[in-house]
Order: structure tokens, then sequence, then C-alpha cells
DNA sequence: TCCTTATACGGAGGACACCTCCGTTTATCA
DNA sequence: TGATAAACGGAGGTGTCCTCCGTATAAGGA
């Protein structure tokens, strides 16, 4: 979307570029404000482009979601991949979830995106889902390779989990409330 | 907000009873199948009414909706009255949160209302604020005091966790997942 | 360097929802 | 059977969504 065909003979206009960087630019900027609820119009008046532009780029409003946080989705399974080399594999859950809370806590528009892409609407949010997917199998699977945890749990269950914690990350307080219910559900998911 | 001032001769107009029933019925059909983003106009069209008769009786979208879903709040609290009849008080915790899923799972739009009273914003939701609070924080504190759970958790955890764990109730399984997961929070309130 | 043309731009415009305001209608009560 | 307080309803201003298409322009060949 918006990226070229391979195979297309010529190069990528230079202003459609930049109207890409710049539609990135002010979508994290807005959303990381206004939410996930924010205007797609005020995004394309901040990145100083047509609406009909941003709407070339991104056809959806999931799909500027999904580019917006793609770094943010990447870290986060980076993060589960290191977290695998940690000794307790029931602690590196909890690790883990109390990182997707911190990467909340400070990019209000993430949470749109991770429900989204838990949704598993494979078409559109394939990188997305398919990556968080994939951290919370694998963090599962080694702690219940373990015999440290139950075994019926799914990843679904654990972003579920994760999400709901940190709903209406508005209130005051919510984080600390996310943080202690992190611990509980890691705790009630020990055997 | 559209009951008559105690104290005013007049008894309120037969029509502005009817609509108001009518409205809130409309509403009951709409938010249940819409969700929480329905349309108001919509309701009104339902109801039979214009849009200025729907923002007389309900000035803003919650209003209505505290309006609609009051009777399950009710039940919700009645529930957990009945519950601390219940031998095992941890049990009683997890019924409870078994409970709200079930109504959650029959009137979607209830997910909005409970995560604005949650909000406690006290001015327009005092009325289902003060009934989930107490609800939550009767059974947290009457396990608390049996030492059967931790005690840092509060009444607003409780809430979160009941409301995050039903985000999304469209998705495939959800209500599966929801259930799986009160149980491991239970469980992890355990000690 | 200049032309051709594929590409991209931008914003007008139709649809729809929000919410307010106020002229019209009507139920109540004397 | 009026008089009048109360309620009705929808037009209309604002804002967003998304599409469509006439205009502008960058890329690459002559």
């Amino acid at each position: 979307m918006g990226q070229p065909e391979a195979g297309t003979s010529r190069k990528p206009r230079a202003d459609s570029l930049r109207n890409r960087a710049r539609l990135l630019a002010a979508a994290k900027e807005v959303f990381g404000e206004g939410g996930s609820g924010a205007s797609l119009e005020e995004v394309a008046r901040v990145a100083g482009v047509g609406i009909g532009t941003l709407y070339r780029h991104f056809s959806t409003r999931d799909a500027l979601f999904e580019a917006v946080y793609r770094h943010e989705i990447d870290q986060l399974h980076d993060r589960s991949l290191t977290l695998s080399d940690e000794a307790d594999p029931v602690e590196a859950l909890r690790l883990w979830l109390r990182d997707g809370i911190a990467v909340i806590a400070t990019k209000k528009g993430m949470l749109a995106t991770l429900a989204l892409a838990a949704d598993g609407r494979q078409d559109l949010y394939a990188y997305s889902s398919d990556r968080m997917n994939a951290s919370a199998s694998a963090l599962l699977e080694r702690a219940a390779a373990a015999g440290a945890i139950r075994e019926d749990i799914t990843s679904e269950d654990l972003l579920r989990a994760m999400i709901g914690m940190c709903h209406n990350p508005d209130r005051a307080g919510w984080r600390t409330s996310a943080l202690r219910l992190a611990d509980v559900f890691v705790d009630g998911l020990r055997r």
C-alpha cells in the first residue's frame, strides 16, 4: 500500500515518499495525543497534505495505525526473544506483560493497534498479528514446557489479558493498577 | 434529567413519559446490536421521535447509557449481595466475575456502561459507579478479611479486570477466553 | 534539455452523525 | 373552554468520513 510493485520499472516519485513520511510523523503525533479516535483530516492537516493523499497512502484508518506502530510491535517482539534467555520462564512472561504496559503508557494509539492486531483480521494486520501472536505463543510454550504454568492458556488469552489491563489509559492511576493486575494474572497462571 | 422537579405543581405530561419509555426501549435495541458507538439519530428514528426529544430527555450519550443499563447494574449488585452468602469468599468473587461476563455477553452496550462507570465520573455515573464499586469492594473485603486473597487489590482493579477481560466481545470465542481469564485472575488473587 | 506520460496531488462534494435552537404543538389545570 | 407551561421535532451549522477526478509534476527516454 503506497509501496511500488516489485518489477515496476519507474522508481517511486520523490514527493510520494516525502508525503508518506510526513503522514506517518503527523499520525504519530496526532494519535499520540488524541488516541485512536483522532480525526484523519486532522492528520492530513498536520502533515500539510490533502486528505486525498492520506487515503491514497493508507486506504483505511487501520492501515495507518499498523504503519505508525510497526516499530513498537517490533520492539515488543524483540523483547520477547531477549526474555527467552531469562532464567525463569514465568518471570519472562511477567516482564513481557510489563513491557507491553510500558509501551502503551507512552503511546496511546498503540492500544488500538494491539487490539486490532489481536482481532486477527489476517488480511490487514497480518504483520502485527503475526508478531504479537508469535511472541505470546513462544513465551507461553516455554513456560508450559517447563511445567510452570497451566496449559490451557492460548496466546489469544494472553493478548486479551494484556490489552484488557490497559483499557482506558487516561484514568488516573491506571498504570499502577495494570501492573498489579499483570502480577495477579501471572501468579494465576502458575501451577 | 427528564424528571420533574419535586415540588412542581403540574404532573409530568403523558407524552413526555411515553416518549421517554420509547427512547429507552429503542436504545436498548439499538445499543444491543450496534454497541456503544451506535447512532443516536438511529435511536430516535427507531423510537419514532425527533432527535430534539432524545436530547431533551438524555442530554448526553452517557446519560442514555446509564439509564438503559441501570437494571443490569442493579442485577449485578443484587448478585454480589447474594454471593456474600456463598461459603467460600474467593469462589464468590469468581462467580461474580462470571456473572459480569454473562451480562456483557447478552448486552453489548453494557460494556461501555461499565467502562464509563468504572471511570468514576462521579457526576454523571454516580449511580452505576456507586453500585459497581460497592459490589466489588464488598466481595474483596470479605475475601481479604478471611485472609484468602492478597490485600493490595482495590475495587478499581477488580472492575478494570472484569471490563478488560470482556473487551471486544465480537471476537469469536471471546467468552470462553474471558471465562478462562477470570479463573486465572481469581487464582492469582489467592494467597 | 525538453517531452511524454505514468503517478501523485488536493480538495470539492455527498453522506452521515453530532448537538442546538426555536417556532409550533399539546397536555394540564383553572 | 381557554391560557400557558411544557414538550415536540426537525432544520441547520459543524465536523468527519471517504471517493472521485481534473490538475500538477517527477521520471526517464529522445
